[in-house]
RNA sequence: GGAGGGAUGGCAGAGCGGCUGAAUGCACUGGUCUUGAAAACCAGCAAGGAUUAAUCUCCUUCUAGGGUUCAAAUCCCUAUCCCUCCA
């Protein structure tokens, strides 16, 4: 959520940076009904003012033996007058939220224009593309000899699933270990498991509603369709862990706070019919590995910058080859003030594709979950910034370890640092 | 499944219709004292919002949502979460 102080201030300010992500809004309507609002929270207040009063005195001539019937009489009629402005006052308050909730973070100065992902820009690569003296298969054909298997998750649950036997289900816990692991021992993460089930709160916290309800799986307890117990499946770990801290003035020593944890991420995919058909790509149901960090607002874009490195390790020490890529300003995230991505490349596909997502919310998310630190300066609480990242994405680093050390013979070469992970075996077969 | 008890400021914890936005303690900030520190003492210290150039002032908030009342942290109802006891 942006700032209202900054959406009143200085709206012509938003509306010209929030051009540049291709989102647009109706800047006279939100100016009528904050000139409204104005009105009306001022006439309320006032009416409360005086009812505040009136029983004071009320409270006070009773006190004193004095007869209190003239001064009842004189507030009659003001509970009625009262309930009317406050109801019109809310009414006016919540159709201001709705704009405002809906509204998409303003995008960094260091995010370039653009309108879609071929606007993305490159920032860096590692690694050279593996050179393959044999026709490269891709992870579904790989995969299938070694217990990646299609069929049988469609027939217990549906399209977009997955099942995984024998040594693939070994890889890809293996993969998470590993990953849970180094992110603790190297890079000063507090391991977080988090439940998986969360509710309307946390959602609206990190951003993910009201706007994108479509993109969630929501269930509801004993069939009832309840606030209190309607509760969702997470879209990504970033949303429980994030939320561990919301309604919190966390301690000026203790930042920043850096969590990570394994969460299973359920998606929808409304509206991807059709890509990414094939394979482990796009499920409704993947494994990842979030890293979430909380800071001061003047760390946090050096914080994004390591964050990213923290993912980009990873790929690293599975001898990956990949690129960063900077999202354009179209193609950010609702939440994100700037974003990294981490493609890694995919010999089967003969492309980079996204593995990795890394980026600072500056205080839009914080700002929702009243997430703050008390400035010793000025004695005030502050807004904190929040990040996170995939540190990787499970079932895509999988797929990205199956296609890039495939062998001739259709094996699949280990890189070393799962070894150990891998109870010794250095190569599927 | 049944019966109770609870949820209050950063934390702990009093208050149980008007004088309570809230005692007290801890933590924190500033000061006195000290070569320095500790201790002691003094002072300050909830959040959000409206208005303002700023101060002032005002409004809201004692888990959440309803209700009673001129007036609610306090009484009533509902929900959520926590705890204890019984089965």
């Amino acid at each position: 959520m942006l700032s209202k102080k900054q959406l009143r201030s200085d709206i012509e300010a938003v509306e010209l940076a929030l051009k540049k992500r291709n989102f647009s809004f109706d800047i006279n309507q939100l100016t009528d009904l904050e000139n409204k609002r104005k009105k009306n929270q001022v006439q309320t207040q006032e009416l409360q003012n005086l009812r505040n009063t009136q029983s004071k005195a009320i409270g006070k001539a009773k006190a004193a033996g004095e007869d209190i019937k003239p001064l009842l009489d004189a507030v009659a009629d003001l509970g009625d007058k009262l309930d009317e402005a406050k109801s019109e006052l809310q009414s006016i308050q919540v159709q201001i939220d709705d704009i405002v909730m809906a509204m998409p973070n303003i995008p960094h100065e260091s995010v370039p224009e653009g309108n879609s992902e071929d606007d993305n820009v490159e920032v860096s690569k590692w690694g050279e593309p593996g050179q393959y003296d044999f026709e490269v298969k891709d992870h579904v054909d790989l995969g299938e000899a070694h217990g990646l298997d299609f069929e049988t998750a469609a027939k217990i649950s549906g399209a977009r699933f997955s099942v995984m036997t024998g040594k693939i289900a070994r890889l890809h816990r293996a993969l998470t270990q590993f990953m849970l692991d180094h992110h603790v021992e190297n890079n000063g993460y507090t391991e977080a498991y988090v439940p998986y089930l969360v509710n309307a709160e946390s959602l609206t916290g990190t951003g993910q509603l009201p706007k994108f309800e479509a993109d969630l799986f929501k269930t509801h307890l004993h069939g009832e369709e309840g606030e209190a117990k309607t509760l969702y499946l997470i879209p990504t770990g970033e949303v429980p862990i994030t939320n561990m801290v919301r309604d919190t003035i966390v301690k000026e020593g203790d930042l920043p706070l850096k969590f990570v944890g394994h969460t299973p991420s359920f998606r929808s995919e409304a509206g991807s019919y059709g890509r990414d058909t094939r394979g482990l790509i796009r499920q409704h149901q993947f494994e990842k590995v979030e890293l979430v960090q909380v800071a001061k607002a003047e760390d946090s874009y050096q914080l994004l910058e390591e964050l990213t490195n923290h993912a980009e390790g990873i790929l690293q020490a599975l001898e990956l080859p990949y690129r960063k890529v900077i999202l354009c300003a179209g193609d950010l995230g609702f939440s994100a003030a700037k974003t990294y991505d981490l493609e890694v490349w995919l010999p089967g596909q003969n492309a980079y594709r996204e593995i990795s997502s890394c980026s600072c919310f500056e205080d839009f998310q914080a700002r929702r979950l009243q997430l703050r630190w008390k400035n010793s300066e000025t004695n005030k609480p502050e807004l904190l910034h929040t990040l996170n990242g995939s540190g990787l994405a499970v079932g895509r680093t999988l797929v990205a370890v199956l296609e890039n050390h495939q062998q001739a013979d259709g094996s699949i070469r280990i890189p070393d640092v799962l070894h150990s992970y891998m109870g010794g075996i250095t190569v599927i077969n």
